[in-house]
DNA sequence: AGCGAAAATGCAATCGGTTGCAACGATTCT
DNA sequence: AGAATCGTTGCAACCGATTGCATTTTCGCT
């Protein structure tokens, strides 16, 4: 009882007296078929039940009208939303979306890669594992012609040139740094993840920009690589210890580990943000919440992914040759109180 | 120079002067061809980079290697760590995902599960929306013999049986409120969404059970129904100053809108947990690092993803009539300061 | 060497929709 | 009236892998 035939254009057909070729033009609203005979096709495709069969489809079209994603992980409050964009802007264009995650390993990325290949996806929306050095898994798609998007963790690579939608990472890392300058920070550390990510190394960049154009030297001692999760802030911290030096700002590279260091301070008995400032990346939910509440880069995650999918969509459905293009979105430094040193400082003369 | 030919069976076929029938049964290791000959084809086909063209197979063989997840948000902590769960068993026992969200809206729950319909998924993992009322949409799947498997967000419907992967929201309910009960709270709010959905409701119902259990008389008042999102605190707060008799407690069945709920005593100058207590849902990371650290009951997202997503897939993989059944996963209440009260209370004589 | 069984391989139909080209009828034009 | 044209529709060859059944090859055994 479970499986019982499928109806076909062929069982339409024969119903309706007409060919099938008519039948499937008819359903796709072929201009060459009689609006009446296309009403007549409808009508009975619909009241016998029929559904297309989209394996044969997309095997005589050569095309699965899927879009698929490959991202680090998709527990991440960031990486959902951008997900969530994708979602959206695919769903809307009728495509559907084929996702997996390389959960930072890159030979896991390299073998979604192939799935995603062997699913045939007409298209390819990715954000890179920290790790991926090179492009070469994603070689193939641009020789067959399957175009690639890049989102958030990009990557240059020489002979490799796709579209990015990415934010000013830079400029990003610049404001959160010369915020905290303006501050009063004089020693500041900066918190990071795999500096080989643009992500991270661009932010990177944008700190020490901000420290040389405020002529704070630069100490590398102060730049901490490590896993940004919800042990970073005590690993932090202990390097904090170590240092003879303490430094009275902080740069974190994402939400997570900041609040995971403000809470460690505060267990500390350090005050936030007078005896250390600190600013954080992405504006997740909590950073509103926490106490002291998060100044942080606000980072727009379900435009990214709306705008990721378009992008691509839009490739998709233009015959001309592919215009590659980099997409940056903005971003927006959020002022709260996890930065805001007492009035004093404040009102000092900062000009 | 995009679409360069493809390599099929019959090219390899042809190269090797065999039939195609033998590749393809190479291919998939068929007992009936000799294991040189198995070797021969596999190895011409690495050389001649053939790639197998899923289409055909799908068509052929009539199954898509698909499963279907529909859920109400992928940005939601929750919601994408079970979503990461179900990725990691489907990637791991070689099937493809494909995702959509309702949005918590039924049109759009409706509409998605007619694409994954015509996308023939082998089977389908959904998370309904708090507004669905009825599963006839979902009819023709369980008719056609295309297992579902629910998580989280369920549904009773006479006539209807499948598989269910949740926790036990009754339990969780009574444990909430129950602990509140213990830290001395007499008066306790349960802030939901919607009640027509099985985990408010039922949460509702454990609510409802704890009061009576230490005869409490249950006041309607108390239980307030909203959106739960971020500004669901607000919202209470108001609602909160309108009743004559201010709640000592409050049990929210998620942690984000308790956040939110603490966030806003706070600004008024109350104190948690000795003006109210509050008990939230989900254990989201923010629980932990709020001040005072959120009690909650946790709740296993990636495991409920893989436990469904297992399943589904055991279903898929036998051909034995389907075992329907309900899997209950330990939610666990965790304790921290938001409901602890003071000590003086705390080593009261409860026993 | 010869026979039969078993092992290995090939043949050809099939899955269901798409599409270039031919064909048909109706209309228009000369 | 005959030719040219346009609007519709049909024919048949695909797309590429799978599989029941027929056929060939292999090999053991007498």
């Amino acid at each position: 009882m479970a499986t019982r035939k499928e109806v076909t254009i062929y069982d339409i057909a024969k119903v309706l007296n007409i060919s099938a070729s008519t039948v499937s033009r008819g359903l796709s609203n072929h201009p060459a078929i009689r609006k009446d005979t296309i009403r007549r096709i409808k009508e009975m495709a619909l009241s016998m039940g029929y559904q297309q069969n989209t394996f044969a489809s997309n095997l005589r079209k050569n095309r699965s009208n899927t879009i698929g994603v490959i991202l680090p992980r998709l527990d991440s409050n960031f990486q959902s939303s951008v997900v969530s964009g994708i979602e959206k802007k695919a769903n809307q264009s009728g495509f559907n979306l084929i996702i997996s995650q390389s959960r930072e390993s890159v030979e896991k990325e390299i073998a979604n890669t192939t799935t995603m290949y062997n699913s045939r996806v007409d298209g390819l929306l990715v954000s890179l594992t920290c790790d991926t050095c090179n492009l070469d898994h994603l070689d193939k798609f641009l020789k067959k012609g399957i175009p690639v998007v890049f989102f958030d963790r990009v990557k240059e690579y020489p002979g490799f040139h796709c579209s990015k939608v990415v934010i000013d990472n830079v400029k990003a890392g610049y404001d959160a740094t010369n915020h905290l300058i303006e501050q009063g920070c004089e020693r500041i550390m900066y918190v990071s993840d795999n500096l080989l990510s643009n992500v991270y190394s661009d932010r990177h960049q944008g700190y020490k920009n901000a420290l040389k154009h405020h002529k704070i030297p630069h100490d590398p001692e102060l730049t901490f690589v490590n896993k940004l999760d919800e042990e970073s802030g005590v690993r932090t911290f202990s390097r904090l210890l170590q240092l003879k030096n303490r430094p009275d700002g902080i740069f974190a590279a994402n939400d997570v580990s900041a609040v995971a260091m403000i809470y460690q301070f505060k267990q500390a008995g350090l005050s936030v943000p007078d005896d250390i400032a600190v600013v954080g990346f992405n504006n997740i939910h909590i950073s509103r919440v926490i106490e002291p509440s998060l100044t942080t880069i606000h980072y727009p995650g379900v435009e990214m992914g709306e705008v990721a999918a378009s992008t691509l969509i839009e490739m998709l459905n233009n015959d001309e040759p592919v215009i590659i293009k980099t997409v940056v979105l903005e971003h927006k430094l959020i002022v709260r109180k996890s930065s805001l040193k007492s009035k004093q400082i404040l009102s000092a003369p900062s000009d």
